[in-house]
DNA sequence: CCCCAAACAGACAGTTCTGTCCACTGCTAA
DNA sequence: TTAGCAGTGGACAGAACTGTCTGTTTGGGG
């Protein structure tokens, strides 16, 4: 019953995806310690020397977990429908928080793996904190080079200034503040303005 | 040799105590699931047998933890050194960012427990992962009465953002970015700018 | 047709975890 | 002196976890 036989046909053609998806799917809403390997098989419709075959470990697995969801939620979803759904850069990145907005009104809202997975392990030097980290630092580039297009003064303050932004927000949503990303936009703004050319470097007064 | 005579004694008079400041190390550090009820008695130098007459589980232990953490945490260190910091509520808000700056760069850096409690747990629902948002709440307060006293506008809105912006900068040094503090702290000038009474309300323009 | 590779179910070892229990010890107060 | 109480140390049950292994099934290519 737990595995019909439409869902061992498809196992037939990618038990590699298969377990892949399920482990996205686990992982990013449970958490990594959360989600034994017996339960993820189960799901999967897989056998347990399956997952070994292609996983030699379960850190291999959420490290592969990790890329995925970089390529899903990073390329393509915050990058790339940013992107779309705004014509001049600076307006890009006020649009991060329009899909946020929309993220944090789901019911089964799961937040950054990231940041979930780093404060999971709390340890920059396990491979799998190291790896969310990394994935952490590529989102910034994404909003580096957003800045760059904008033509922001100093990018590199700016991607890390509007991160904490980004992340702020996704935990507030993780909280129950439904407005978390109206509230960041708003921030966003004075940022985006602070960081303008014709505004000035020079001392802010005391 | 893991328990001396001398921890014996101590042990003695404060049992309760010596499990609460052991746990309290230990749960900051490293999280809850990562820390056994084993290590934890042998850290403490207590006998599992009295920290089960104390607690009744060790989810009862983790609530008392994070009352602790308030006391001391919120409390003691955030709303009191902040206050005797400034002079103004105002430089006060501000000054919050100056703790943090100092605190991100020990080396033993533990980040915001109900943070990471709440995304251990993931689950509102939970008495541990409710009582997490509850004490984050209450961090909300404390900035929402600066905001009261500083006679800044929308106070409730006010605390709201200002904690993305500690929440944010707190990951973000768990990243490893020691400068997280420095950052949020010049976003919270724009923010307290931004709610002066003088700062009209009106639209921004499109 | 038949063989082989891949996947199957599931038992198993070995560890770790929470929580319970029991017999023993030493201090304190009546 | 003695009774009570708080704490000790360690064994134990029961569950859950990762990872290994055995033997079986199945479907497609030579």
């Amino acid at each position: 019953m737990a595995t019909t036989t439409a869902a061992r046909r498809e196992a037939r053609q990618g038990a590699r995806e298969r377990i892949l998806d399920t482990a996205y799917d686990l992982f990013s809403h449970r958490g990594i310690h959360a989600v034994g390997v017996d339960e993820l098989v189960e799901r999967a419709g897989v056998a347990k020397a399956t997952l070994y075959k292609h996983f030699p470990s379960k850190h291999a697995l959420v490290l592969a977990f990790l890329e995925q969801r970089e390529q899903l939620w990073t390329h393509g979803w915050v990058e790339s429908e940013a992107r779309q759904r705004a014509a001049t850069p600076a307006e890009q990145l006020l649009a991060i928080f329009d899909l946020f907005h929309e993220w944090f009104q789901a019911d089964d809202f799961e937040g950054c793996s990231f940041i979930n997975t780093l404060l999971e392990f709390r340890d920059l030097d396990h491979p799998v904190g190291r790896a969310s980290a990394d994935y952490l630092e590529n989102i910034r580039s994404v909003v580096r080079n957003l800045a760059l297009e904008a033509d922001l003064r100093d990018p590199d303050a700016f991607a890390l200034a509007w991160h904490i932004l980004m992340k702020g927000s996704i935990v507030q949503a993780a909280e129950g503040d439904r407005d978390a990303a109206k509230r960041a936009q708003m921030l966003g703004r004075l940022l985006i303005e602070h960081h303008r050319h014709e505004h000035g470097t020079a001392a802010d007064a005391a």
